[in-house]
DNA sequence: ATCTATCCATACGCTTCCGTATGGTACACA
DNA sequence: TGTGTACCATACGGAAGCGTATGGATAGAT
């Protein structure tokens, strides 16, 4: 029982992928939460109607859970890889520190995540996520010297104020710093971490 | 053109006021959001309706808006004057820090708000608490003895911890702490922010 | 040139939420 | 014992989102 479709002018086609879809829903959720994450207003944001979206999803927890792997993959390796190529380990710091302010993106998505653990799914892959950064913050404190308690201690530090920075920073109404006040910040935060105790 | 109502069993009334919903909403918006402050759900909450909502309040703007000037009041003021007792600087720094650690349900609040700094309502209220908190905060770095450039790091620094905090301890799974494991954490942090760079 | 797989638009029913209208109930107080 | 004020329930219309059904549109193969 349709009417009348298909008449109107149309600029030219969209087509578009799931990787589309999924790299517009991180966005999202990053900038907003995942509960922002909704099928027409992405639609309208990508220029096309939910028409799309069901041909290449099967709903919308279909595209959350595509979206978290997508996540947990690029990102859980990105950064540690970068880091785990130097030696010294108060560099390794440093670069860390530079990496977590340099590109908020990655880290809003875990940030976003933080409060949506009631989500059984968003649980699952923030878990073992957490599990690995924490498991490799935990060493990189070791290697610097430190002992096992104010290690454990330090990690726990060290991941809070990653993931607040995003938070302050929006709140202090920063956008971005220049590289000079970047790499300051880092190498302050990571003396700070590292100092012994 | 109302067909029959009033006539069903009610269990006993429940009489409230406008701070029972200004309550509800600041802990709503804790746990998941401002966005989740939604009239309808409050009331279920609240084991009412929303005619109760719209007898207090004239819309959900004015509810949001009246919850934030009761968080700018409540909050703004009492950690800061709780601290503001003490005369060591570097004690104020550790109960500033057990304070952050002690009391989620704030911070929480201001978490979320960082997040919705798109509202300009949400924004003005915002801009001014952080405002304060940072001079608060640089003051006191200053007093530490460190120098004006590092003492402002430092004060970005620890307001990004703060908020971090919730966001790592949900991500953690960590429910609260033990009051001997949070002072230590409280010490440690301290310390590290006190540190002379 | 036609066909087919791929991708998208439109329309529809359902649910949740907002805000309004209107009527009902309890308690104080006279 | 009535009556008013304060508080709440129900019903309604509209907007926005989810998911389904169905009918185009387009590109590439043949």
């Amino acid at each position: 029982m349709v009417s009348e479709m298909g008449k109107k002018f149309r600029g030219r086609r969209q087509r578009l992928n799931r990787e589309a879809w999924i790299d517009t829903a991180l966005k999202v959720m990053a900038e907003t939460g995942i509960g922002a994450v909704a099928v027409e207003p992405l639609a309208e944001r990508l220029g096309v109607t939910k028409g799309s979206f069901y041909w290449h999803f099967s709903n919308r927890d279909a595209l959350i859970h595509a979206a978290l792997s997508t996540w947990e993959e690029r990102g859980t390796g990105e950064i540690i890889r970068t880091v785990s190529g130097i030696d010294d380990p108060h560099a390794q710091l440093v670069a860390l520190a530079e990496e977590a302010i340099d590109d908020p993106a990655d880290l809003s998505v875990e940030f976003a995540l933080s409060r949506a653990r009631e989500n059984p799914t968003v649980k699952k892959v923030l878990d073992r996520v957490v599990q690995r950064r924490m498991s490799f913050l935990l060493q990189l404190f070791r290697r610097l010297g430190l002992p096992l308690v104010v290690a454990r201690r330090r990690a726990v530090i060290a991941y809070s104020l990653v993931l607040g920075q995003e938070a302050a920073f929006r709140a202090l109404g920063i956008q971005a710093l220049s590289s000079r006040r970047r790499r300051a910040l880092a190498v302050e935060v990571a003396s700070m971490l590292a100092s012994q105790p």
